[in-house]
DNA sequence: CTACCATCCTGGTTGC
DNA sequence: TGCAACCAGGATGGTA
C-alpha cells in the first residue's frame, strides 16, 4: 500500500514528533511481522534519543544518537499515528508501540504483517542487505533520464513491471507506476531495455512529477493509508488512470462509450490501468 | 543474470 | 442478509 509519497507523507510528520526526543517507553505486542522482531528490540531502543529521521525508498530510517538505526518498513496495511497529550487505547493491530520523553505515543498498526522492523549499525546502513541493492531515489538530485535508461539496459520484461523492481529505481509500487507511465505517454507493455533517450527523460520527469504531487496531497488513501494525524491522503481524487477502468482519461477527447476508456490488464499478477490511445 | 510465480496475512468488497 | 470467493498498494525466495 504505502508507496514513496505516502511514507514521505508520514516522515515528515514523525520528524517534529521524533527528532531530538528520547523514547522512553518502547513496546513489541507480538514476536513477529514479516519477519522476527530482533531480540531485545525494545531494551535497545529504551532510553535512547532519535537523531534523525529519514526514508529510503519505503523505508522509515529512525537513526539514534548511539549509532544505531531503526529500519522500518510499512508493507502492504502498515499504519502510524501519534497521538500527542491523552492517548486512547490500543487498537487491534498496534503491533509496536514507541513513547516520547515528551510524552507523545507512536503505534505502529499493521493488519496483515507484511511490515517489518530491523535494526542496523548506522555506520554501514547503505550495506544493510534491506538497503544495499536499492535504486536510485526518483526524487533525488541525480535522477533523470541517463540514469533511468541506464538501469532499465538489458531488462527484456515489461517497463511497468520494471518500474516495480525497487533495483531499478527505489519507491515506487502499484500506483505510481501506473500513474507515471500515463504522463510520460509510455505504454505499461513496452518493453524497458526500449525505454531510452526522450522517452526515458519524460518518464524520469513524469515520475519526479507524480510524486511530488502526491507528496502534496498527502498521499493517497484507497484502504489502509492515513497521515500520522489520522487525516486521509488526497490524492486518489487525482488518479490519471489508476482504478479508472472504462473511464475517458483526462487528457483524451476521444469517447470512452466508442473506444472503451482507460484499460485495465494484468501484468505478472498485479493490476495495470492505462489509456491505449495516450500511450505508446 | 533475468523473469515469473507462489507466498506470507487480514479485511473489505463482490457476487450468488 | 449470509456466506464464500476474490482481491488488495510489497518483498522475497525458489524455480525455470
Amino acid at each position: 500500500m504505502p508507496e514513496l509519497p505516502e511514507v514521505e507523507t508520514i516522515r515528515k510528520a514523525l520528524v517534529p514528533v521524533l527528532e531530538g526526543r528520547r523514547l522512553d517507553r518502547v513496546l513489541a505486542r507480538r514476536p513477529d511481522l514479516r519477519r522476527p522482531i530482533p531480540s531485545g528490540f525494545a531494551d535497545r531502543l529504551r532510553g535512547r534519543r532519535i537523531v534523525s529521521v529519514k526514508r529510503r525508498a519505503k523505508y522509515l530510517l529512525w537513526t539514534l544518537e548511539d549509532g544505531c538505526t531503526v529500519i522500518l518498513h510499512l508493507g502492504m496495511s502498515g499504519r502510524i499515528r501519534v497521538f500527542k497529550g491523552k492517548a486512547p487505547p490500543l487498537e487491534t493491530h498496534d503491533h509496536v508501540v514507541f513513547e516520547t520523553d515528551d510524552g507523545a505515543r507512536i503505534c505502529f498498526n499493521d493488519s496483515r504483517r507484511f511490515g517489518l522492523m530491523a535494526l542496523a549499525d548506522s555506520d554501514r546502513l547503505q550495506d544493510h542487505p534491506l538497503l544495499a541493492t536499492l535504486g536510485p531515489e526518483p526524487l533525488g538530485p541525480d535522477f533523470d533520464g541517463d540514469v533511468l535508461a541506464a538501469r532499465l539496459k538489458g531488462r527484456r520484461s515489461p517497463i511497468k513491471a520494471a518500474l516495480l523492481d525497487q533495483r531499478v529505481v527505489a519507491g515506487i509500487g502499484n500506483i505510481y507506476a501506473c500513474e507515471a507511465l500515463f504522463h510520460a505517454g509510455i505504454s505499461p507493455r513496452r518493453l524497458a531495455a526500449t525505454v531510452v533517450g526522450k522517452r526515458a527523460d519524460r518518464l524520469a520527469a513524469a515520475t519526479r512529477a507524480v510524486l511530488t504531487k502526491a507528496i502534496a496531497k498527502g498521499g493517497a488513501s484507497l484502504r489502509d493509508h492515513r497521515q500520522p494525524n489520522g487525516e486521509l491522503g488526497y490524492f486518489q481524487h487525482h488518479f490519471a488512470v489508476y482504478g479508472r477502468a472504462g473511464a475517458t482519461c483526462p487528457d483524451c477527447d476521444c469517447d470512452a462509450a466508442r473506444t472503451g476508456g482507460i484499460r485495465h490488464l494484468v501484468q505478472s499478477g498485479r493490476s495495470t490501468f492505462f489509456c491505449p490511445h495516450r500511450q505508446r
